[in-house]
DNA sequence: TATAATTTGAGAAATATTTAACAAAAGCTG
DNA sequence: CAGCTTTTGTTAAATATTTCTCAAATTATA
């Protein structure tokens, strides 16, 4: 049954899922039951068709489901077919590496171009992406159309950059700084990278195992 | 009351508290009740004394906690005292930006060495961390005590070394790559950075907000 | 084609997590 | 210092999430 409010949970689980589905495709499986998706992934066949069946019904009794419609029907759910586009603020070590590293057209990104503030980096291209001066930011926003803001910035003027980006229309944000950020407005969507957080959260496990 | 099993729940949000608690010390705070931290923090009191509760009883009624003793008692939980050693595995670009950015000695790590197979950097060092050659990983690996080590290299190999490091006692994986790792071994823990899954629930939450 | 095996989607049951409520202890006020 | 206020830790209630169960639909088999 098609499902008003997805919670929170599911939709980490989606990705997850996407991967694995890409996975088969490209091994050429072409239909897979819950049951067996799930034994891969090390998740309940029961969750499994529990969380597809909040957007839809996409298998079929006594088949499964195929690999290459569900992928595709994931993708959709996901929006990697919408074509965003982002800015990196930030040019820095970590904005450098995600732009050699990250694959963001298969996310379904396009990135337009970074900002920065440092001579050293502005004026230069990094894997096809052009690095503008930050003074040249708030033109560029209101000349082009675009969904998601990742900052790679110091954390001391994180807060400050997301309010100004904020005030230009931007509704996503990507941050990899390890500060909570926060706009009034609760149509904004913060999406954070706690490298920090993340690791800690290791360290108590190795301990506590 | 002190509890056995602490769920993945709770875990995840004390390196948030330890951020905020640390905030609070260094601007002076000596005490802080459930309610006005749950205010600054935007979950319920509730929450906060439900979580705390399950390491100790680190308030007092009608007074509330101490910061800098709640701080200390979170961080020893996470064990940011207990001076965890890290390697490297990848000394690319990601790699790079976590030796020159990520503050490892303030979350309780040492990073011992890097390592990399591409000559360009095997040698180099990088913020005081010398990159050395894959050839020499087992050697250093038995005569080191390594509690961590993260995964900055390609997803084609990734698997494959991570069962290496396995083999070879290490029990703690930070990993970066987009796929999920795994262990025949239930006391390997693997803490995950998917960037990508982050970027596509980012995506999803856009489109459906 | 008849029968057995597979598999989904949905509702129910079981767990887990979050929030509310409150007695007990401590601080604050005049 | 007596009474009022604050605040914790804990138990209970409310929500949320996960797992179980099963009828119905489909496929596979003989």
């Amino acid at each position: 049954m098609k499902k008003e409010n997805i919670s929170d949970a599911v939709i980490r689980r989606l990705p997850r899922y996407y991967r694995q589905l890409n996975s088969l495709y490209g091994s050429g499986v072409v239909r897979i039951s819950s049951h067996s998706l799930g034994q891969e992934m090390n998740i309940t066949a029961s969750q499994i068709r529990q969380d597809f069946s909040c957007f839809g019904e996409f298998g079929q009794q006594g088949y499964g489901y195929n690999v290459e419609e569900l992928r595709t029907e994931i993708g959709h759910i996901l929006g990697v077919d919408k074509h965003h586009h982002l800015i990196m603020i930030g040019a820095g070590n970590l904005g450098h590496a995600l732009l050699q590293n990250f694959p963001f057209s298969q996310t379904g990104f396009t990135v337009d171009a970074a900002f920065d503030v440092s001579p050293a980096v502005v004026g230069s291209v990094i894997n096809g992406v052009p690095v503008r001066s930050m003074d040249k930011l708030d033109e560029f926003i209101r000349t082009h159309t675009i969904d998601v803001v990742s900052l790679t910035i110091p954390q001391s003027v994180a807060q400050e950059v997301a309010d100004r980006l904020v005030s230009l229309g931007i509704r996503g944000f990507w941050n990899f700084t390890n500060i909570e950020l926060s706009s009034a407005d609760p149509s904004v969507q913060f999406e954070n990278i706690h490298f920090a957080d993340s690791l800690l959260t290791l360290s108590y496990r190795i301990a506590n195992r």
